[in-house]
DNA sequence: TCTGGGGTCCTAGGACCC
DNA sequence: TCTGGGGTCCTAGGACCC
């Protein structure tokens, strides 16, 4: 059997979990710049909060209804999610980490897999503060789709459901509506309900040839997910990423060369570090701008570039050099960018590297890259950068409603002051 | 003034090879 | 009446996820 663990708006649960004023309170996160809502627990969402709302256009709500915001604070929620994961393994020695806040494990056998369930949840919560949801199932789709429950009926389930008879499995699926289910998206909808298909149940009821011929083989693998077969893989490996990006909207727009130069070299910087932690190199980069859409009445423009490197690498210093030259490529002076990015792929094993008979990196690059490693990494912050970056730290996100680095930073660390009694 | 960021997988079609 | 056949690799774009 298969548990997926999904944390419970976890953004704002990471939020409340060190600070009690939250308690019972209507919260909202914001994304970088503090521009829209990303996260919000389930107070903010009865007052109709909806996810990706622009901050602007609910600054009256959150002020009438008293609604506490965040900005995001990644350092936090990358840690917790950590712990998460790790306690996981107590119930399970395969557990597939699913995104930050989700998590599938294997489960051994057991007479009570709803108890299962539930024992889980208690022990996140009483070790991390995090609230979650357990769905159990045979297969991975079907495990999700047991999550749903839980989260539309919370008070029946009380955090964790399971599949573990067939007329559940078909219970299940007759209640299932199309476009929730986990892999059906908007295309995928409108395909289903046109061939009248309403519910899961109707899905699976649809044949193998025709979802094969109109869903592609990703789709015929979740309906047999969701008949109970197992085809949706395992995977507790930790893979590789196949991509690494770096991309920002800015908190204004401009037009300055120089400073559009200078966040490049940060996203290239901060790739080739990504990069670097999984001992991967790249032989493209790819570099593209875009000017705001939103402003109907300005100069629009986007455009990218992308690059075949010499050699694969991951040092800063070439990575970056290429990055310029892609930018140079594509940037036109007047236009008013909102938006940049810098993406690698192409990536293989750094020590699985094909050398070049003429044309290979200077040697040089790599001790210093693995010395800047080191330093930045002792002594955090970034201290060592390019001369090209922006040293004087000219600019930076907007984040007006961070919380504190609870559990990654001495300083951050919540003092108890206690006193006798 | 102000609307996120980072991924995965699959398919079709073109280029190229013998 | 009637275009050769079989294959690989790469890329752009679509669809989906959190």
């Amino acid at each position: 059997m298969y548990a997926i663990i999904d944390c419970n708006s976890f953004y704002a649960s990471c939020e409340r979990a060190f600070d009690p004023k939250l308690i019972n309170k209507p919260l909202a996160i914001l994304s970088n710049n503090d521009g829209c809502v990303i996260s919000r627990n389930k107070e903010a969402k009865a007052l109709g909060i909806p996810m990706g709302a622009p901050l602007f256009k609910y600054k009256e709500i959150i002020t009438q209804k008293n609604i506490q915001i965040r900005s995001s604070n990644y350092s936090l929620y990358g840690d917790m999610s950590e712990r998460v994961m790790k306690l996981l393994e107590n119930f399970s020695p395969e557990v597939e980490v699913y995104s930050i806040d989700e998590a599938f494990i294997k489960l051994p056998e057991s007479e009570d897999y709803q108890q299962v369930g539930l024992d889980i949840k208690n022990y996140i919560f009483q070790c991390t503060g995090i609230p979650v949801s357990v769905g159990i199932a045979p297969t991975k789709a079907l495990s999700k789709a047991a999550n749903n429950i839980v989260k539309k009926f919370p008070d029946k389930t009380n955090g964790s459901y399971a599949i573990d008879t067939e007329a559940k499995r078909i219970k299940l699926l007759k209640w299932l509506p199309i476009n929730d289910i986990w892999g059906i998206g908007k295309g995928n909808k409108v395909r289903l309900q046109n061939k009248g298909a309403q519910t899961a149940y109707e899905f699976t009821q649809l044949t193998d040839d025709w979802v094969k011929r109109n869903m592609s083989i990703v789709g015929l693998r979740l309906k047999k997910d969701l008949e109970g077969e197992p085809t949706i893989l395992f995977e507790d490996e930790v893979q590789n990423k196949k991509v690494i990006a770096t991309t920002r909207s800015f908190e204004f727009t401009f037009s300055d060369k120089q400073n559009i130069k200078e966040r490049i070299a940060t996203f290239a910087a901060r790739c080739a570090e990504k990069l670097r932690m999984q001992t991967s190199s790249c032989n493209v980069v790819m570099v593209y701008l875009k000017s705001d859409r939103n402003k109907k009445n300005e100069l629009q423009h986007r455009a990218n570039r992308i690059l075949t490197l010499p050699y694969a690498t991951n040092s800063t210093l070439t990575i970056n050099e290429f990055a310029q030259k892609a930018l140079d490529d594509i940037y036109k002076p007047g236009i008013k960018y909102k938006r940049a990015g810098v993406i690698l792929t192409g990536l293989v094993q750094t020590d699985a590297l094909q050398l070049d008979l003429f044309k290979n990196e200077n040697p040089k690059h790599k001790q210093l890259m693995a010395t800047m490693d080191t330093l930045n990494q002792k002594y955090g912050g970034r201290k060592i950068k390019m001369a090209s970056q922006d040293l004087q730290r000219t600019w930076k996100m907007r984040q007006a409603y961070l919380s504190p680095e609870y559990t990654t930073k001495f300083s951050d660390i919540i003092v108890l002051n206690c006193r006798t009694i």
